[in-house]
RNA sequence: GGGGCCGUAGCUCAGUGGUUAGAGCAGGGGACUCAUAAUCCCUCGGUCGUGGGUUCGAUCCCCACCGGCCCUACCA
């Protein structure tokens, strides 16, 4: 059973997470937007979706020309530089991206120019004066509300007032549109905290957003007026039409579009809740589905982000994933992300957390509860895992587990999903106790038991499968299965498909438990 | 200045206009010994930020305040 509340289930499933500013590293932060989206799409392939799932890097704007010629070498080689880091990191983190765009990329210009010169030729872009306090050290503007008291808020240094000739977006023409667009799509913006901020501020008045710069060179070209660019986020967010081909293959942007869900940080609400559907009714095209919100990792409750070294807190970018991944393993890290934080609300970071997590979740309840199956089936079985029985009470269990899982991965509540299967763990592990196959003599009864206790592992490797694609590989593998989790879908999660008369095979641990030395 | 969010057990969080407010982890006790000193059972633990108000009754609704945070139109 499918849910319908959201209207990218349709058997097609395309989530995007934000395309990274190349002047950062991936970080944890990073990190965690590109896990989230992973296991969403993993679920859904192992649901039986068709899956298109994209990530990508910004590279256009002032601060890249400027990191760029700070190093000594081109824009262009400078991104390629730094793009490739992303590529690398989730390599790492085995993300399963179909695609990684670059907006430097010729695709992304063609269909950059062809969406902007629809919407120009729709009457939407203008030429206007851009008026704005413009600070020398940011080397960019403020309006006036957000001076402090009549400073620059970052450098707190006087502000000069500029002006540059620039075209604009009327996006104050789309208000009325928009609000219908909330009130007829009620999950467009999720969770709802998120979507209200974003109704209040297009309740609060749109105005026309300058979308070109003359400034600088480092961007795409306005079509129609070859002395501006387009202004880096004006362009971004294009590339999630980009990649599905927007000028270049109708047919592909008509199979996936729009039927896509956008996972961002909370703090580009306003580009893809309000800018970007606005854009696309502009284009004449449909807005986007679904915007799924998560919120940020704190550390010592402070944020986990960029320029805040001032106050000599913790900076996101100070905590590489590598590091992570060395000290706790890939899956350890993706299943901390996954499941301890949910999607829309800010989750505290720590390694004391994650290593919480690891010893009681992945250590004590599930690396143990195959260790001790191993052993009994060695020692009691042969080595050979014996059928499930149907009658089993593990299969309510599994059931439950099966259900709540996929209704919580269906609504983009990737903790909840894991919760529910730790459920399942739990219920195997306390089923052992009750029935201590390792007191009894081999034959029927202990045949049944682990015949049990091993179905009930195969359902938990298929549903850990989008949060632990390698372990769960690693359990299917012992538990004497061929193939993946993947091979077989989640219809296979039913009780009952173990089929016995398998080798099952210990290994080392799969999570060693980790001494906290604190 | 304006808009919004949050404040519930030691920690991370659920939750509902109504008899005794829940979970996981941590802490305490017991059982077991197949297992990664793991597991299973039981248990301790909360003036539900503060002060008012509405109500027969509020943790949940309203107001104020305190504390933390986000947005305010160019950086996940």
């Amino acid at each position: 059973m499918r849910r319908s509340q959201y209207p990218c289930s349709v058997g097609r499933f395309y989530i995007t997470t934000p395309i990274y500013y190349v002047t950062d590293a991936p970080h944890v932060g990073t990190a965690y937007s590109t896990i989230n989206a992973d296991a969403l799409a993993r679920y859904h392939r192992l649901a039986g979706d068709e899956v298109l799932f994209l990530t990508g890097t910004d590279e256009h704007g002032q601060k890249v020309a400027d990191t760029a010629e700070a190093n000594g070498v081109t824009p262009q080689e400078w991104t390629d530089r730094t793009s490739q880091r992303f590529r690398d990191a989730w390599t790492m983190l085995n993300i399963s991206n179909d695609d990684f765009i670059r907006t430097t990329e010729d695709r992304h210009a063609e269909s950059v120019q062809k969406f902007l010169t629809a919407i120009y030729e729709n009457g939407y872009i203008y030429k206007g004066v851009y008026t704005g306090m413009y600070c020398v050290s940011c080397e960019d503007y403020y309006t006036s509300e957000s001076l402090n008291e009549g400073l620059c808020p970052i450098h707190r240094r006087p502000v000069v007032e500029m002006e540059e000739e620039n075209w604009f977006f009327r996006l104050s023409a789309f208000e009325d549109r928009l609000l219908e667009y909330f009130t007829s799509h009620p999950g467009f913006t999720t969770p709802e905290t998120k979507r209200n901020e974003a109704l209040a501020f297009i309740k609060g008045g749109l105005q026309d957003i300058s979308i070109t710069r003359t400034s600088i060179s480092w961007g795409i070209p306005v079509p129609w007026d070859s002395a501006h660019v387009f202004y880096v986020w004006y362009d971004a967010l294009i590339n999630y039409l980009t990649a599905i081909g927007y000028g270049r293959d109708d047919a592909e942007v008509d199979k996936w579009w729009p039927h896509v869900t956008h996972l961002i940080g909370k703090e580009i609400i306003r580009f893809h809740s309000v800018w970007w559907p606005a854009m696309c009714m502009a284009a004449g095209i449909e807005p986007p589905a679904h915007v799924q919100v998560h919120g940020w990792l704190l550390v010592g409750g402070q944020k986990l982000g960029k320029s805040m070294g001032a106050s000599g807190a913790v900076k996101l970018t100070d905590i590489a994933p590598k590091t992570l991944v060395d000290e706790f393993g890939v899956d350890a890290l993706r299943y901390f992300l996954l499941r301890d934080t949910p999607l829309g609300t800010d989750g505290e970071f720590s390694i004391e957390a994650l290593t919480s997590r690891y010893n009681s979740d992945l250590a004590n309840n599930l690396g143990n509860l195959v260790a001790r199956v191993a052993t009994v089936v060695a020692s009691k079985c042969d080595g050979v895992g014996p059928a499930p029985s149907a009658s089993s009470p593990l299969a309510t269990e599994a059931a439950d587990a099966l259900s709540g899982a996929r209704a919580a991965w269906e609504n983009f509540q990737p903790h909840l999903a894991l919760e529910r299967t730790w459920r399942l763990i739990g219920a195997a592990n306390a089923y052992l106790e009750t029935h201590a196959p390792w007191k009894m003599e081999p034959g029927a009864e202990v045949d049944q038991v682990m015949g049990d206790a091993l179905e009930a592992i195969r359902v938990v490797t298929l549903l850990i499968a989008p949060a632990m694609p390698a372990t769960a590989d690693a359990i299917w593998s012992r538990i004497g299965l061929d193939g993946s989790p993947t091979d077989v879908g989640l219809d296979a999660a039913a009780w009952g498909a173990y089929p016995g008369g398998r080798a099952v095979v210990k290994g080392d641990p799969l999570f060693p438990r980790i001494k906290s030395d604190a």
